[in-house]
DNA sequence: CCTGTCTTTGTGTAAAACTACAAAGATAGG
DNA sequence: CCTATCTTTGTAGTTTTACACAAAGACAGG
């Protein structure tokens, strides 16, 4: 076979085509991919294979241990950045042999990859030259599928933006246009929405989709994207398994965001979960109650990311409302911050700091940076100040209450 | 002046000139009062008299001590029941001197009161006879006047009432209406409602009326009764002193009800303050809350009767509602309920009990009848079962406040 | 009936909270 | 500047809590 005869240069009736020819011309089995790693075409006839090519090949979709090892190996960073084709070791633990891999590129965008089996190291620079030619044949056919793709996407997301923003949309008016649209509706299913620092951009926005479908124990159905924010509907994958891990993938799926891109969702907040797909809306709105409240009240609702696990925070936004309705000034609070301003004191943060510990003065008084006795002093001031009985759990529910509302802008 | 002569027996123009009679008849001071001791008339050229009747006679009503001390006496109490004039032995503490009393009645109905002022014991047999007979002459004097009163107090209520349930009354207008109606406004009120075990009957109605018109520390600009409820317009009268008592006077109030009647109402709430009459309306809405969540909630009310008073109860309404609208299961709490069915235990009660008494295990266990260790045991069952954090004031209120609610209807 | 678990009550101990009191620094107002 | 008050920190003693462990009663299921 001669350098100079390119076996590429020619017209494909499908990317299996492109996928047979590779094969032969290096005497290896081929795989092509799309970016998220789903498989799009393989060689056939291939004597040899490795189980990762056959569990690929059967879930018609890269493993996900797989996908991580080769993360976690940085070698898909590598076949991302790099023109050229690039070897990668053996990975035994997930059944992964020698290989070799390109991506396909068109211009910036990476849009797939093709994989070589190479277990005997048959291959040699020549053969590698010839699967950059290859990769330049595979790109027409994966610019179809992408515009096809983009089509069909952009077809998911008014469907699910209309959802998300309808509050009575026909239960099965809906599941006909999501079968129209090929969707595959979950039973039970919650919205999730991730908040970023800033707008999503193209790049963040490339990063998020890859993730998004490479991510297996969660079924993100859909997913839509709005200036800084992700939203997506959720549902557990099949089986009791995926069921209980579920909430650690929802993690996992924001770990690997950060460290595949470092891109740090700052804001995450998940509505209940619903069966019937009337309440979309509902559960975006829960969801970004939990947000709007993880922003409000950032130290207490740390690692709280669920509308379910808000507990009596999920009242505040009514009670905000009640309140700027009807305004009635706390006697007791507005005492101690008058006292606090004629002092320049701090009496109203020390009941604050001593009502988030529970009313625990060893706690508080660590907070606080004082002597447990200065707290207890401080404390009877405030009992003296404010005249709230700090024995009384109504009296400093009032107040708790009080504090938190003081909080909101 | 013999005992056949009636001097009584012929037309009156006036009180004054039936009070005059008297005084010629029995050589004694006199005054004539309404059912509510306000005064409507007294004898003139009275060479003698006390301090009681000088100050009845400056301040047109007679003095609330004196009033007092004649029903702690019992005197007013024979007065009303008896047909017959009855002696009042001097009650020097009050500036009382020895007196001869009758009612003025219309069948059942007492009107009024004659007092004879007889220091000297000058009255005998006779003319306590005559005293009956000016009585009777009163009598029709009186019912005309009642007459009046009623129609003047319709108004009162009609203006009222028009007040308590209209949303935005225009502020001029109300202030001409009861400037029409002969009433002076107070410039700051509150509403207050009492709510009694059965409708009110007229003979209840009769002493509330008597208690409003006697009472003298709170202004009870107007007044009406519905139903099982007095609601009264109150203001503190003029002058430091009784706005500063005002609260004890609202107590002093509903005890006289009690001691003079046994009339004692099961509940009591009062509206915010307000100086604006569009207002009239939201404070009654407010003690009618008052009321609602007293019923709702006795125990940890109790002594509470005030809206401002209420702290976070202010809230339960609104968030009822909220959570009728979007019912969402508190696990922890299911979880127990669940436990204690299976198992009649007692962990919800106990947690309830424990959060009451301010998360403190000597004082819960005694509300509980166990020792601390069980109680102590009975606590970390909660926190296994309801997977809740007893040490953090987040989860606290979460729970309380669910328990709150849980005891709406 | 037995058996194992749940529950109550008891004992003991270390830690923490509450109380009273004292000393000294900080601060405001005359 | 002095003085009175407010504030912080310290010491000491009592009460309460938290925790570990043990014994015995209650109860359910085989």
């Amino acid at each position: 076979m001669s350098v100079d005869h390119n076996p590429f240069d020619r017209h494909f009736d499908s990317l299996e085509s492109i996928a047979d020819t590779i094969s032969e011309v290096v005497q290896c089995p081929v795989t092509i991919e799309d970016a998220s790693h789903k498989l799009l075409a393989y060689s056939s006839h291939d004597p040899e294979t490795d189980p990762a090519r056959i569990a690929t090949i059967i879930g018609r979709r890269v493993p996900e241990n797989v996908i991580s090892a080769l993360w976690k190996e940085g070698i898909i960073q590598q076949i991302m950045t790099s023109h050229e084709p690039i070897r990668i070791s053996q990975i035994s633990e997930v059944g992964l042999g020698d290989r070799i891999a390109i991506a396909i590129r068109n211009n910036q965008d990476v849009l797939g990859y093709i994989y070589i089996l190479d277990n005997n190291q048959r291959t040699n620079e020549t053969s590698l030259q010839l699967l950059q030619q290859a990769a330049q044949a595979a790109r027409t056919k994966l610019v179809q599928l992408q515009t096809q793709n983009r089509k069909q996407e952009q077809h998911h997301h008014d469907f699910f933006w209309h959802l998300l923003t309808h509050k009575n949309p026909s239960e099965p008016e809906t599941k006909e246009r999501a079968s129209q649209l090929g969707i595959s509706l979950p039973p039970r299913y919650q919205v999730i929405v991730l908040e970023f620092e800033t707008d999503i951009n193209e790049k963040l926005n490339q990063q998020i989709q890859y993730t998004i479908r490479t991510v297996q124990q969660i079924r993100i159905a859909l997913h839509v994207i709005h200036n800084n924010r992700l939203i997506m509907m959720c549902a557990p994958g099949v089986g009791k398994h995926a069921e209980l891990q579920y909430k650690d993938e929802c993690s996992k799926f924001i770990t690997q965001l950060k460290l595949r891109f470092g891109a740090v969702p700052v804001r995450r907040g998940g509505g209940l979960f619903y069966e019937q797909y009337v309440f979309v809306e509902k559960s975006y709105q829960e969801a970004l109650v939990v947000i709007q409240m993880g922003n409000t009240y950032p130290e207490a609702l740390s690692g709280i990311y669920d509308y379910n696990e808000l507990g009596y925070y999920r009242y505040l936004p009514t009670l905000v409302v009640d309140r700027e309705r009807k305004p009635i000034i706390n006697e007791s609070l507005h005492r101690l911050r008058q006292y606090d301003e004629e002092h320049n004191s701090d009496l109203s943060y020390t009941l604050e700091i001593f009502l988030n510990q529970d009313s625990n003065v060893k706690k508080a008084a660590e907070v606080l940076h004082v002597h447990t006795n200065t707290l207890m002093y401080r404390l009877k001031r405030v009992m003296e100040i404010g005249d709230i009985d700090l024995n009384n759990m109504d009296q400093k529910v009032t107040m708790y209450l009080e504090l938190k509302l003081n909080k909101w802008k």
